[in-house]
DNA sequence: AGCACTATTGCGAATTTTTTGCGTTAGTGT
DNA sequence: ACACTAACGCAAAAAATTCGCAATAGTGCT
């Protein structure tokens, strides 16, 4: 076997670090969330992907994916889940509009600086796996 | 008309503030959400309430009082929409349990302090409505 | 490379969640 | 008390997600 690239041969690596099965449809998936590099709802992914498999296939990639972490669930105000893949910027938060959709990365996180102090607060929980932090507005397009 | 307590008369102005026509229904969903004080989704509400409207007026007022910005939405990691009302804590986070869904309220909120930096980086934003922040994690029960 | 094993996928249908249309009811202002 | 229309109930549709099971395709071993 020979490696096609740089991001190709990462996407398989990651599938393999968690054992899953190295499939087509996952690499694919995984080069095309990373490809458009914004969190994507399933209709997004199927209208970017001309041979898609069935949508049921894709639903399950993106659980599986997302439970073990090598993709992110990002929680947008419209209700339907979106998925990102992004190992260049492993941890960062979005602006979402609120009208469009259109949303832009903010590469800093100051959450993780803190989230010790959270944890010592809380009553109820003694350790935290992650955070969604997103903030939403219109973006000029749609303010105009 | 006379007001039954402090409680219901702050639903009543929330309403009318916002130029809703106060209903029973209405009201009533106000004072559940902040009794329960909790992010509850649809099916929490029904569960909790014995004569609820249709479901199909449930959503509506939701949709409606979230827009209107009286009631929040909350993002949960399950996918089904949660609101809150929560008039006494005008602002604040949550943590959220992945396994069994308990919410752990986060009074402080420190984005806001940095949220004027965050909007100054943005280049296809200039301005910032709302922002959510959630914690998850298992809580100390579902650790067992 | 060929074989056996089982994780994945395809497909169709079922479930769950949310939205919509329209006739009826109930708040609101006068 | 009346008129006006926002809200509601109901039933059905649309959208989003999950499930069961047979067929297929990775993987490890020889």
């Amino acid at each position: 076997m020979e490696a096609k690239n740089v991001t190709e041969e990462e996407a398989r690596l990651a599938l393999r670090t968690h054992s899953f099965r190295i499939t087509t449809a996952r690499v694919k998936l995984l080069l095309l969330l990373r490809r458009i590099g914004k969190p994507l709802s399933i209709q997004d992914i199927l209208s970017h992907w001309s041979d898609a498999p069935n949508q049921a296939t894709v639903y399950r990639m993106l659980t599986d994916l997302s439970d073990a972490g090598i993709i992110k669930r990002v929680a947008t105000q419209s209700g339907t889940a979106h998925f990102e893949y992004t190992p260049d910027y492993p941890h960062h938060h979005h602006a979402i509009c609120t009208d469009c959709g259109t949303i832009e990365d903010i590469q800093h996180c100051f959450v993780d600086s803190i989230q010790k102090q959270v944890i010592k607060d809380l009553e109820t929980f003694s350790s935290i796996d992650s955070h969604s932090l997103e903030f939403f507005g219109r973006c000029n397009k749609c303010k105009i």
